[in-house]
DNA sequence: CGGAAGATCCACT
DNA sequence: GTGGATCTTCCGA
């Protein structure tokens, strides 16, 4: 019931981490039957592909798993990480490379009292408990593997224009949890509004622009 | 075909 | 700050 565009897989289709840097303020929907929860992204995390080693896709090829990250941009792969948490990204560019991008925090707008339930909580809670990361989200927004694939610019689960934020108002810094990766694991690819209380987590971030 | 490791979260010390 | 939960994926043999 939300009356938002959703952006055009054009919006996707562009490097991972120029798209990571532009979904902040963006509004992640998901439609479930005629009730929309709606999360304001305020954490992304640019994943490169080939060649990036904390990448699913580094080696170049797919798998089983990473196979519609090598379809063109604007569907969603999501997948299980410790056999617990579902993981909910953006695949950007065109098929070649496997790129995509976490969604790792998400300021609740819409359905925050389902969300919250979903959660297994109950209202009222703090700035970030409720979608402050990435597994955290998809479990407030009901988003699981079955949308696997699933297109963003139209359907169920849609990334619709919110606002684009100014370049002082972003912080940049490394990756979370991705130690095993090597250099990769330093490479400044995770972007946050600065400031904002329900960013997953501190971290040093090593560009804060003011 | 076995096993190691994982883009996390929460409870507990 | 540390450890356990929980299970799929993928690599190497």
């Amino acid at each position: 019931m939300t009356k938002r565009r959703p952006l055009p897989v054009a919006f996707f289709r562009r490097p991972a981490e120029r798209v990571a840097r532009e979904l902040l303020g963006q509004v992640l929907v998901h439609r479930i039957g005629d009730v929309d929860l709606a999360v304001r992204i305020v954490e992304t995390e640019a994943y490169l592909g080939t060649g990036d080693r904390a990448s699913h896709a580094w080696r170049g090829e797919p798998t089983a798993r990473t196979s519609v990250l090598f379809e063109p941009g604007g569907v969603a792969y999501v997948y299980l990480v410790y056999g617990l948490h579902d993981m909910f990204n953006v695949v950007t560019e065109g098929a070649e490379n496997g790129s995509a991008v976490l969604v790792r925090a998400g300021e609740p707008r819409i359905g925050v009292e389902r969300m919250i339930a979903n959660r297994g909580l109950e209202g009222p809670v703090g700035a970030g408990v409720v979608a402050g990361g990435p597994g955290k989200l998809c479990r407030a927004m009901e988003i699981t593997r079955r949308l696997n694939g699933s297109p963003l610019d139209r359907g169920e689960l849609t990334i619709c224009r919110g606002e684009t934020l100014p370049p002082h108002s972003v912080a940049v810094g490394a990756r979370v949890g991705v130690d095993y990766a090597g250099a990769a694991a330093d490479w400044p690819l995770r972007f946050a509004e600065k400031g904002n209380p329900h960013v997953s987590r501190p971290h040093p971030w090593r560009h804060e622009i003011s």
